[in-house]
DNA sequence: AACGTTAGCCATACTTTGTACGATGAGTCA
DNA sequence: TGACTCATCGTACAAAGTATGGCTAACGTT
């Protein structure tokens, strides 16, 4: 009776399943995450998870599915280089929560409605420009392999958390031990500009997004 | 006896095993490449590689220097922005050689000489600019990211070897059958510019690294 | 109230993976 | 000849995905 509304004991759902999936993910990364561990994550035996899901690969899809329902569409009232740059920074944003999701976003063989309905919304915004197809076709590619090409860098970072103290303590590991003969340029930006205080690996997101953002600008100027 | 100079019967050595692991990855992908298949492409039994190799980890790393060496170093000689693009392409095209390296070339704990030198020989380049070392960093970093990202998006085109012809076959299968009403800006961008001949989206690198080095350009003009 | 039906969960078992351990056999030197 | 070295391999085990089919509890029907 009562709440569960079913016949259910566990409350297994694919919901739930694809929910945990992608908790266990953000905690022990992709490649861990074994039917098995996802089944004890969620109080089940293995194979109770096969009722709701046809294989390992299915939930892996609605995982991905997940992170692009957490990329915010752009907005279609903005200027449409605020709406690309904020949409640019939700995916990043969006990455960094879920880094085992950069190399597995666009390579789904089926998109769902998810995938689907958010490209929908990019190129709206796009195409509101009014720009020439060619010039936003560049625009949509660049500014996407920028934003998945930082988080991939992003993510290599060790303990990419906090960002600065982490790769400060890496730098001398690994970098300053090196024969100054053999490396004087990495031994020199690394003791002159990374391991200086103040120093932030993502400060070059913005730097980037303008640069990529600037060139679509003049391009589109130039052509129409 | 004669040529083999040694003791072995099937001539393993530590290089034939990263080759041939690279050959198969280039072929069949990193995930289906297991030990014991690369043992049979080596003519070997399975465990006949852990003479060579600590771990199948070990193997990786040493997949990953191979694709590192096939980059070109920047020219020291050449205009800095010269120099910086040709390797930038030289980047692309190994990684679309061996697109199964994208995600994992700089997430390697353990950077080895290849690597070293690698970015090396970048940085030693990019000082030569005289920028100042923010820039620097900037410059580096969106250089990569771009570059990593564009490839990870040209590996998730379906069969991406000879770009536009299969492209606009997977379009009319995945795309044009989609609701007008729903997808309508999906729907003209698909019809109007990615399908029509031409039409290739590899043409948005060189676009793309434009963008990027005119941004550093002009940053560094800005502040220098 | 009794019963068959079905949905949700799980035990077992098979295949494939990486690799530890120790055996095998070819070559070298005394 | 015999001892030694070392590249190669056979066997075996833990852990992975998942096919197959069995158990149990809740429901609709009479």
């Amino acid at each position: 009776m009562a709440s569960t509304g079913g016949r259910s004991r566990a409350g297994l759902d694919r919901d739930r399943i694809i929910d945990g999936a992608v908790e266990l993910a953000d905690d022990i990364g992709l490649d861990p995450l074994t039917i098995r561990r996802l089944a004890d994550h969620l109080g089940v035996r293995p194979m109770s998870l096969y009722h709701y899901v046809t294989s390992k690969d299915d939930i892996v899809d609605g995982m991905v599915g997940r992170v692009f329902d957490e990329i915010e569409r752009p907005d279609p009232t903005a200027p449409w280089r605020d709406a690309i740059a904020d949409r640019a920074r939700s995916l990043r944003a969006a990455l960094r929560r879920h880094p085992w999701a950069i190399p597995i976003m666009e390579s789904r063989r089926t998109p769902g409605a998810d995938i689907l309905d958010h490209h929908e919304a990019m190129l709206a915004t796009w195409i509101g420009t009014g720009f020439p197809l060619p010039i936003i076709a560049h625009g949509i590619a660049v500014v996407d392999a920028f934003v998945y090409g930082f988080a991939l860098q992003e993510a290599a970072l060790p303990f990419g958390d906090d960002a600065s103290g982490d790769l400060t303590e890496a730098s001398e590991q690994i970098v300053v031990p090196l024969s100054p003969e053999r490396y004087p340029s990495l031994l020199r930006f690394t003791a002159e500009h990374v391991m200086q205080p103040g120093y932030d690996f993502a400060d070059s997101f913005e730097a980037g997004l303008d640069f990529v953002l600037d060139g679509v600008e003049r391009s589109a100027a130039r052509t129409g």
